[in-house]
DNA sequence: ATGGCAATAGAGTATTGA
C-alpha cells in the first residue's frame, strides 16, 4: 500500500497537476490539503475518472482536505471532535483496515500572533483525539502539512529560522507530543539525502537554490512503522509550470504477514 | 529592515501562506 501526502495550495489551479502526478505515481492513497475549494465545487468527476474515490471537507478561499483511495472509504470524520473548529483542516477515513487521517496544521503566521496561539492550542487537542483514534486504530497513519519542521536538519539554514515559526521550541514539542503517542516519523526510518525539504518558497527563487524546509510527514503508529519499507519526497512536479510550493511525500506499508 | 511570490476575493488592494 502506497500512500501520500500533498499540498496543492488551491486544487482549483492544481487539477492538472494533481491527475498528471497519479497518473506518474498511482498510490493507493492520497492526502490533499489546500483545496480551498467549498465542497460543490470540488472536482469529483475528474478524481473519479482518474479511478479514485475521494472524501472532502472544504472551506472558502482557505484550508479544506481531502482523502483520495483507490479501495473504498469508510466511517469518514470531518474535523477534530475534540476542537470546535470553523476552519477545515482534518479529515479521518478507514481504508482498508487502516486509519487515515490528513491533516492540515495551522500555519501559526508569527510566534507572537493569536494564530501561533491558535496552532498551539489546535496541536493540543489533536493530540488527545489521536491517542483515543490509536486505542481504537492499531493501524494509523496520520498524514499532511504540520507547518513544523522537526530538527534543524529539517531546514536549510536553521541560525536564519531559529526561534521563528515552524521551527520554534514550542511547535517542536507539540510535534515530538504527537509521536510520543506511540508514532514515527516515516521519512527517518531510512536514510536519506542530506538537505531533504518539502517546502520551498515562491520567492528569490528558493527552489533552485534548495532553501526549503521538511514541514510534511507521514507519521505512522507502530503496526505501520514495523511494515514501512520505502519513504521519499516527489521533487518532481515542484518543477512543474505554475507548481505548488509543496512537494508530495509517499510511503511504502508493505501487506502485512498473512 | 523590508519585501520578494502566489492564490483568493473581487475590482484596488488586503489577507494569508510558510
Amino acid at each position: 500500500m502506497k500512500i501520500a501526502t500533498w499540498n496543492v495550495n488551491s486544487l482549483k489551479v492544481r487539477l492538472p497537476h494533481l491527475l498528471q502526478w497519479l497518473q506518474e505515481n498511482p498510490v493507493d492513497v492520497l492526502c490533499l490539503q489546500e483545496t480551498k475549494l467549498t465542497d460543490d465545487k470540488f472536482p469529483v468527476a475528474e478524481i473519479h475518472a482518474a479511478g479514485y474515490q475521494v472524501a472532502f471537507s472544504g472551506q472558502k478561499t482557505y484550508n479544506g482536505v481531502a482523502i483520495l483511495s483507490k479501495l473504498p472509504i469508510s466511517d469518514v470524520v470531518k474535523n477534530n471532535p475534540r476542537y470546535d473548529d470553523a476552519q477545515q483542516r482534518i479529515l479521518a477515513a478507514t481504508i482498508d483496515g487502516v486509519r487515515i487521517i490528513c491533516a492540515y496544521v495551522p500555519n501559526g503566521q508569527a510566534v507572537d500572533s493569536d494564530k501561533y496561539d491558535y496552532k498551539l492550542a489546535w496541536l493540543a487537542s489533536l493530540n488527545e483525539w489521536l491517542a483515543d483514534e490509536l486505542r481504537e486504530h492499531a493501524q494509523l497513519a496520520i498524514l499532511g502539512d504540520y507547518n513544523i519542521a522537526p530538527e534543524d536538519r529539517d531546514v536549510h539554514d536553521p541560525a536564519e529560522w531559529a526561534g521563528q515559526v515552524l521551527c520554534s521550541d514550542k511547535e517542536r514539542a507539540a510535534l515530538n507530543g504527537l509521536i510520543a503517542l506511540g508514532l514515527t516519523d516515516s521519512f527517518r526510518l531510512f536514510e536519506q539525502a542530506d538537505k531533504s525539504y518539502s517546502w520551498w518558497d515562491y520567492r528569490q527563487l528558493a527552489f533552485r537554490r534548495n532553501r526549503g524546509l521538511r514541514i510534511d510527514h507521514i507519521l505512522l503508529s507502530a503496526a505501520l512503522a514495523g511494515r514501512c519499507s520505502a519513504c521519499a519526497i516527489d521533487r518532481a512536479p515542484r518543477k512543474w509550470e505554475q507548481p505548488s510550493d509543496h512537494a508530495p511525500v509517499i510511503a511504502t506499508i508493505d501487506q502485512a504477514a498473512a
